[in-house]
RNA sequence: GCCCCUGUAGUUCAAUGGAUAGAACUACGGUUUCCUAAACCGUCAAUCCGGGUUCGAUUCCCGGCGGGGGUACCA
């Protein structure tokens, strides 16, 4: 950084001086040199042709001369390919700038003040009928994620959850446990809260399905056997009886409700995520009205003859929007329109981030509308971080066809994955007892699942192929996990054996392209973590990550670091894999990954 | 119908408008007297089609075609 903002002014510097004119700091060009050409900085010339009237060959050339004149600590050498001027930068300066990043405990990061923005992260977002499954994973993963990185960039954040804990999806279970479920409970069964649920869940739709078939066998049409079964007809009248607040349903509910909670709390911890605070839309809902209701005063929304109330988004160029039935009830809008009430009364937001699936990109648009409607300073710009659905080999998650992909058995299996993967491994360290190398494979089966789905673009839609289980080798998790174990296993040897860095290096013979290179990877973490937060994207961390510990694989294999003979080489090598291993811990920390002192 | 997202090796993923489009998996072949071989190296292989913008397009714009999602009383 230091080195590209010292070019930058003196490319300026160079232009005013060789063809007297001014140009913003911006116009310039600089970019990591390709790996086939010699140098490490490169500038794009073409935008100067016009000021140079000269060939791109020329205008480099130029331009070059007077660099290596103008910052000879800093530009070495240079060469000139067609409009690309190549710079070779001093060893002395990458130097420098390993001490910079050596002595910045926080390097990447920028951290917060009073002042810095208030940003709210809302995800997870489950509904209290069924365990979470694989696409709660991924929007837990991203939302964790997320909120590190926007952290990571200097904002102060609050991580927020709506559980969607009232509706009829969670008649549906308290039915099917009433009638079919004998008293079960998870201390009776053995069963986690939110399975034992999402079991009930299940037979209410089987016997439901049954009650259909024997109606439109006597020869009901399919639409009538649906709604005049008996069991929906039971919910149904279970729905209003909790929105009664009848006690006796009241009670059930609340009773099955923390069954769920507790499975999910065990989820969660599972996965590594937490909030600062949870919302409930058996809460919120209420709010909502209201807040529709002083719309409609305000003459914001209007009212159709059949008692339901819209709102006109035409001027915006979307539909109308529905906002409470005609009977009075509230719908999905009406909900997230009083979760922000009570959020705004809670919390001085500046900014509200959604993270929520692809499918709803149109209800945030328009929640976004009614928000800044409504007042909401934040409606206007908040953000929906949208990501793709998760599938599989043979199509969508589908609960009710049995092809969803179950959270807890997924983590499971990956930390058996894990576990059978150091079995396997030839130099199983022995010095590891049982609980340790649990608490490894822990670390490895989530590590390979979490990066798995980072490292995707969220946008994007992803294949998940559970047979093929995911890979340990290549761009994942353990292989970068791995890595980080392996120079801290050098770390540790360097100093049982007495050798120690200094503070500050200061190294006499000329380094290698790949220490250069090194140094140079390391210093991108800066940018890459505020890439990740102006684009909300954690994949591309997920992918810096990996290019660093490829590099530097490269380099362990080619060049020895303990066994170095020259002892300035050899201490600059343990420096610079300190602040690599310095730099992948940070990264994963972000991405919600854990690293392993060995493995 | 209308709106939004998306299209890159056989597969899963990369590439602020820059140089010869990178990896990984799979297949085949190679590398351990040496700091953890869960490693490293090699071979094969791709930008859906047609226009446009410019010094230069996988990227931006327009038009097709393919995939996914949404579309008003489900959440």
């Amino acid at each position: 950084m230091e080195i590209e903002n010292r070019i930058t002014s003196a490319v300026v510097r160079g232009i005013q001086n060789l063809y007297g004119q001014e140009i913003a700091p911006e116009t310039v060009q600089l970019q990591k040199t390709k790996k086939e050409f010699t140098g490490h900085l490169t500038i794009v010339v073409f935008p100067f042709l016009k000021i140079s009237h000269k060939k791109p060959e020329e205008t480099a050339q130029d331009l070059g001369d007077f660099l290596k004149k103008e910052i000879p600590d800093v530009v070495a050498d240079f060469n000139a390919v067609k409009g690309f001027l190549n710079l070779i930068i001093s060893s002395q300066s990458w130097i420098s700038l390993l001490n910079d990043i050596h002595h910045n405990d926080k390097f990447g990061l920028t951290e917060a003040t009073d002042k810095s923005p208030l940003v709210m992260i809302e995800y997870s977002s489950p509904n209290t009928n069924k365990p979470l499954h694989l696409g709660h994973v991924r929007n837990n993963l991203l939302g964790w994620a997320l909120a590190n990185i926007m952290a990571a960039n200097g904002n102060r954040v609050v991580k927020t959850n709506i559980v969607n804990d009232r509706g009829i999806h969670i008649c549906k279970s308290m039915l099917a446990w009433l009638k079919y479920g004998n008293g079960a409970t998870p201390e009776s069964t053995g069963i986690k809260g939110d399975h034992l649920i999402g079991d009930y869940y299940v037979a209410f739709d089987k016997h439901y399905k049954e009650q259909i078939k024997e109606l439109t066998d006597s020869g009901m049409s399919e639409e009538e056997a649906k709604n005049e079964a008996p069991l929906i007809k039971e919910a149904r009248e279970m729905l209003v009886k909790w929105e009664n607040n009848d006690p006796e349903v009241r009670a059930l509910w609340r009773k099955m409700n923390d069954w769920v909670y507790a499975g999910f709390d065990e989820t969660y911890k599972a996965l590594g995520v937490s909030f600062d605070k949870i919302y409930y839309e058996s809460e919120t809902y209420i709010e909502g009205k209201k807040a529709v209701q002083e719309g409609l005063e305000k003459g914001l929304f209007y009212r159709k003859e059949d008692g339901s109330v819209w709102a006109d988004l035409t001027s915006e160029g979307l539909d109308e929007k529905l906002l409470l039935r005609s009977d009075g009830t509230s719908v999905y809008m009406t909900q997230d329109i009083g979760t922000a009430k009570l959020r705004f009364r809670d919390y001085p937001i500046n900014k509200m981030i959604y993270v929520v699936g692809n499918e709803q990109n149109y209800h945030f648009q328009v929640l976004s509308i009614l928000l800044d409607r409504l007042g909401f300073e934040w409606g206007k710009d908040l953000v929906h971080f949208s990501y793709g659905m998760v599938e599989l080999p043979n199509g969508k998650m589908k609960s009710r066809e049995g092809t969803v992909v179950d959270a807890d058995d997924l983590i499971a299996e990956m930390i058996n994955n894990a576990k059978r993967m150091s079995e396997d491994k030839i130099n199983k360290l022995t010095d590891l007892s049982e609980e340790e190398a649990n608490e490894i494979a822990r670390i490895v089966g989530l590590g390979a699942l979490k990066y798995f789905i980072l490292k995707v673009d969220a946008r994007k839609n992803m294949l998940f192929n559970p047979a093929e289980s995911i890979d340990f080798n290549g761009n994942t998790g353990p292989f970068i996990q791995y890595t980080y174990a392996r120079i801290r296993s050098i770390l540790r040897k360097a100093q049982e054996s007495g050798l120690c860095v200094p503070e500050t290096l200061s190294v006499h013979t000329a380094l290698n392209e790949k220490e250069i290179a090194l140094i140079q990877k390391i210093s991108e973490f800066t940018d890459v973590v505020k890439q990740a937060g102006n684009d909300y994207n954690p994949s591309c961390i997920a992918n810096y990550c990996y290019e660093l510990v490829k590099e530097y694989n490269q380099f362990y294999h080619d060049f020895s670091i303990l066994h170095e003979a020259d002892n300035d080489k050899k201490i600059f090598r343990l420096a610079l894999s300190a602040e690599i291993s310095k730099v992948i811990r940070t990264g994963m920390g972000l991405l919600g990954i854990e690293v392993p002192e060995r493995m």
